[in-house]
DNA sequence: GGTACCATGAAGTAGAACTGCATGGTCTCG
DNA sequence: CGAGACCATGCAGTTCTACTTCATGGTACC
């Protein structure tokens, strides 16, 4: 029989391509990755790798390997949460990552329900862009992750996880509350104004250059921030105009002046979790408490919108 | 992640019910096997077995586990078998179990096949009844066996475990070439004649029994044996009748004659592996041999007939 | 051509799993 | 009812596995 260590690790090579990467990811030495990795060659007695170059790769039958590794070990997590759910045990730690929003306007809520009904249920956050918070949900890091989608940017949906929607989040501007920038009729209108925008290379910040660019304007970027709560400070004190989620704009816009945008543009927010995981029922509460954090935020329908 | 090895015992614990068993079954000591599956309770924190008395006994959770675990199992071995089979690797050690006949008849005829085409494979033979070789097969000490139903009884076929038909083997009647007993032309005729029958608590004892009875022949025992070359012997030797199964009859019955049944009743022989385990190449070239060798067996239906 | 990077081996270490032994509870049979 | 067999389990000590550290050699990159 297999060892199933070594098969997660043929998985991991697999996966992060390099030994290095692999014994880094889990903490453990590069030495201790090789050895596990030979003596699965070995017990096997297949060629699973071959080194090319400084590098080693894996072969068609070590590829082959480690695809079937991952079923097996998607089967045995579905095996732990089925067992978990049985019997209801919503409980132990549960750790999540997510990008900032959120975590400002969504997991304090989602925390605070949770903490009423399964208290003995522990949400550990950890604040990761959508790329390095996939990584952490393979590698097993975390259990939970929250990720975004931008109109135009393509959905990866990544092998062996499963993803679900969470919200459809309208992407606001926001205007100082008095200034010259204040009566802005158009986004045309704002084609001089300072701006705080996110850096060019988030997702964030590559669609307000997109969206902006198709209205014409080519953005003053006064001040580059992938930090939202900032970025509605700057615009409050008269200093910029900014785009912000809709998701943070009950709280945080007061002295503000929050418009909806011409084409209505929505961020899709989602959760995503390893598909074996997908039973847990930790896993569950945790995402209806996220929907339900979600269902209460203010309705912006009502909102002004910025002309064409 | 959930360790392998102790979800292994707690599935070998749901089969044979007690924790001395696995441990007996594994060649370890009951006390390892306690403190592994405790620990797998620990890790897992729910309550998998109960003290049952001086036994102990699966909670509903711990048996769903168990079987939860029979498919993790079932698919890693047969992520191990697709393996093998990718690069057509039939070598390595096949551990085979079975009851006699086939190893009269059947085996050395495959083995001799089995070594032309795939000199690397080590093909070890045990000989084992039906339940044992069962038994064997899903303690891992076995990959394959031979089995056998006899009209009448009941098939069972084992969870987890792939069975496919081999051979139907007809029952013969053998008597001695010359003396009283060599003219009868009826089973009645027989009703006196002394008889050379398997143990009554064995498939084929049970079933000549019933059969004898069934034709109103209430059989005098003189040699209760298992061996069937010792029954033809007996026969040869004009000390008594007996029953031998069709598969030995080509080469063994000289001086003795040989004759179909009325209601030509037959055993069926089949092979069983673990259902992971049915894509190994091993396994495979091992069951063509098998059907190869069951293929060359002499045609017996030309054999005379005796009377109802 | 120096430097960073990567895989791998040898030697020693830490931890996991096992054995042996002892204990206590339970069933069975005389 | 009592002796003996049976079973699970805990503790102490041993064995074995997986790991770290360090060193080596090969490879890519600037």
């Amino acid at each position: 029989m297999l060892n199933l260590h070594r098969l997660f690790l043929l998985h991991e090579l697999h996966r992060l391509e390099t030994m290095s990467a692999v014994a880094q990811t889990h903490s453990m030495s590069p030495s201790a990755v090789s050895q596990q990795l030979s003596h699965l060659e070995r017990e096997t007695n297949v060629t699973l790798f071959e080194q090319a170059g400084r590098r080693v790769v894996l072969t068609d039958a070590g590829a082959r390997l480690a695809r079937r590794a991952e079923d097996v070990l998607g089967l045995l997590e579905s095996a732990e949460a089925e067992l978990k759910d049985a019997q209801g045990d919503v409980g132990g730690v549960l750790r999540v990552a997510s990008f900032q929003t959120p975590l400002i306007a969504l997991a304090p809520v989602a925390i605070s329900v949770l903490e009423q009904g399964h208290p003995d249920l522990r949400v550990e956050l950890a604040q990761r862009e959508v790329e390095g918070a996939y990584e952490g949900l393979l590698a097993h890091r975390f259990e939970v992750i929250l990720g975004e989608d931008y109109p135009g940017g393509q959905q990866v949906v990544r092998r062996g996880t499963d993803r679900e929607g969470l919200l459809r989040d309208p992407l606001l501007l926001v205007l100082p509350d008095s200034g010259p920038w204040s009566r802005a009729r158009t986004v045309a209108d704002l084609a001089d104004a300072p701006w705080a925008l996110d850096p060019e290379r988030t997702r964030t910040g590559l669609w307000e250059r997109t969206y902006l660019r198709a209205a014409g304007v080519e953005p003053w970027v006064r001040f580059d921030t992938p930090d939202p709560l900032l970025q509605v400070h700057l615009v409050r004190s008269g200093h910029a105009v900014a785009f912000v989620p809709g998701i943070i704009a009950s709280e945080h816009l007061g002295g503000t002046r929050p418009l909806r945008l011409p084409g209505d543009p929505h961020r899709s927010m989602y959760t995503a979790a390893r598909a074996g995981a997908a039973g847990h029922p930790s896993l569950l509460a945790f995402r209806a408490a996220l929907l339900e954090a979600a269902g209460a935020l203010s309705d912006l329908r009502g909102l002004d919108r910025l002309g064409e």
